[in-house]
DNA sequence: TGAAAAGTTGTTAGCGCTCACAGTTTGCTT
DNA sequence: AAGCAAACTGTGAGCGCTAACAACTTTTCA
């Protein structure tokens, strides 16, 4: 079926070199060329550049399936990615797989919209079959996490978005102090009534930004009240911020910049100007925030470093090293408009 | 007193199951096995169950590696996506992969930052060795697609935001008519003087949306001009908007949405205001479009549609079909109030 | 100088599966 | 009841590679 019409005028395909044939015009036997291939000792010095100068030409690559059938071992990782096309995670998604890459590394995706336990499952099970070394998790749903934790996989899982899970690895800025930094903010601003707009409940991240701004208010004998529950998204923020209970705040601090964006928008149509009625400020920086009117005043998370985090903790599980020691960086204020001096509360 | 065959508590990992176990099981030979794994014809119901029982019980599971070895088929698609994380190419990427695993297709996704043709090229490589059965491409960089397409693979490729390539899988929407329609509608309201802010050079689909804007108004007598070449980013927007000249223009045709919210911005900075002082309409319909100030006009692409649609043309390429036909989708003019009728131009 | 040690290379046996084909049973015809 | 086709099932040979170890060289040092 492979076989299709237009064959007869390809040339035949050359068969792939495999190791014996490398080894026939290298003149030595197949297991030298696979030490040679694998860069193992004791192979004499003339006798490696003459294999590698028939690898070279006739083009050899080693067969990774036949490897993994022998080895078990395949180079290659599971990525498991639920939720949809926010900023965050798929730009993590993108700079693990960059990593992985630089690090040659194949990683098999998959991507899901839903976040079901079933599904999940599935693809833990196809990682498996494939022989993937190691599994990554990036996911805002907490439960996704821990479904594949609690498959007691026998090789390494990293996740972002982190509980607290013993003898789970997991890498990701900190949101717990970013968020308590955003509130510093503010407070240092003058504000005293500074609410919260939430993120999703089963998102450990936001569920550390919100327990972050409640620790610093309390910290501080300020009060906390929640204006909402939304989903990352502008419309969520738009929504709550068409509907909240404005009075006795001055400013809110948002679970993510896309949130704060739906929710000035509406706080302009209730014909508030931001920051001189309501401060906002919002998390992740994302690359619209400088632009937005008012530029929005955020806390800079590098996903970047987090992705290629990720990778390096995963691939150093995967060498045995299982120590606990996870890198966790603290994402960065970024002044901009969208805070200002408290006004005088009515 | 003794315990169940099915021992929960190994210590050993116990080794996977191989087709030899369930044969012995079963009591049948490892070939008759293989025939009910793979679902051919010719076996005895009564044999056939006996099989899946044994299969059940050993939670056999075939072996990829051993497979992909004596058949040189994979079940397997490579990936390849560039640049960046921006809402387009991220979602198309996160659909098709969402597509493949509904599919029970497993893929490598290779991402990169850069795009020049050794990494490419490397990837290709790569997923060549790792026995693809296909190979899809999505990138901004028209490059990208050329290097693929110039290494003659055997296996099917299919490419977003195609250029004319003979021959080559192409899937996309309709950029150019989505561009003139934005024009159009500008047209309609009023406008004459309509400036295009193009997207990169080397991107297809940029230069398709400024083929159909420019074509748009010839089509109207009208006269073009471009007032920037930006990289996708608010950043370039606004870098654009801060210096170009604006004379003669009530209404600028930005080519992504990124690049408008830049732009807006730096109108505002110079004291104007949109869609009073200028209308302007973007491209994508990114989520946040709908809640910046004011609300983008813009033209949307269903991403969904096309990473599923970039996945069901490549797995019928690899069944052997080569029909031409591409499924192709016609964006969508989403009307906000960042357009608006012209005014009199000073 | 000679033997052990170290360095180098080759041989053999699978890894788990499918393919080609050989062998056996069953069903149907005459 | 014989005979033959069709339906089933089994056997053996690899796919391309690595692991284990055997065998052969060269070096080292008493």
């Amino acid at each position: 079926m492979s076989l299709d019409k237009v064959d007869y005028v390809t040339e035949e395909a050359p068969r792939q070199a495999t190791i014996f044939d490398v080894a026939r015009l290298a003149g030595v036997s197949h297991q030298t060329v696979s030490r040679v291939v694998n860069d193992l000792p004791n192979v004499r010095s003339s006798t490696r550049v003459r294999v590698e100068e028939a690898i070279k030409k006739l083009r050899y690559v080693p067969s990774p399936a036949a490897r993994a059938l022998v080895t078990r071992r395949s180079r290659t990782i599971g990525l498991i990615a639920t939720g949809g096309p926010e900023y965050g995670p798929s730009s993590t998604v993108l700079y693990f797989n960059a990593a992985a890459r630089d690090a040659r590394w194949s990683v098999f995706t998959a991507n899901m919209t839903d976040s079901d336990p079933g599904s999940i499952r599935g693809a833990v099970e196809a990682f498996l079959r494939q022989n993937v070394e190691g599994i990554a998790v990036i996911s805002g749903h907490e439960g996704s996490v821990d479904v594949v934790a609690g498959m007691e996989l026998t090789i390494p899982l990293v996740a972002l978005e982190a509980t607290p899970h013993t003898g789970l690895a997991t890498v990701g800025a900190d949101q717990y102090n970013g968020a308590r930094n955003a509130v510093r903010h503010l407070i240092a601003l003058g504000h005293r009534g500074i609410a919260h707009l939430a993120g999703p409940a089963d998102s450990v991240d936001a569920r550390e930004r919100e327990r972050g701004w409640r620790d610093e208010l309390g910290a501080n004998d300020l009060s906390a009240r929640v204006i909402g529950v939304g989903d990352w998204s502008p419309s969520s923020g738009h929504r709550f911020g068409e509907a909240c209970d404005l009075t006795g705040l001055t400013a809110i601090f948002a679970a993510n910049d896309q949130m704060s964006i739906g929710l000035i928008h509406a706080l302009n149509e209730r014909g508030l100007t931001v920051p001189h009625d309501m401060s906002i400020i919002g998390f992740d920086d994302i690359p619209e925030a400088a632009y937005v009117s008012p530029p929005l005043t955020t806390v800079r998370q590098d996903f970047e470093t987090i992705g290629r985090d990720m990778l390096s903790t995963l691939l150093s599980r995967i060498d045995g090293d299982r120590s606990t020691e996870l890198p966790q960086s603290l994402p960065e204020l970024i002044e901009r408009s969208s805070t200002g001096p408290a006004t005088n509360v009515d």
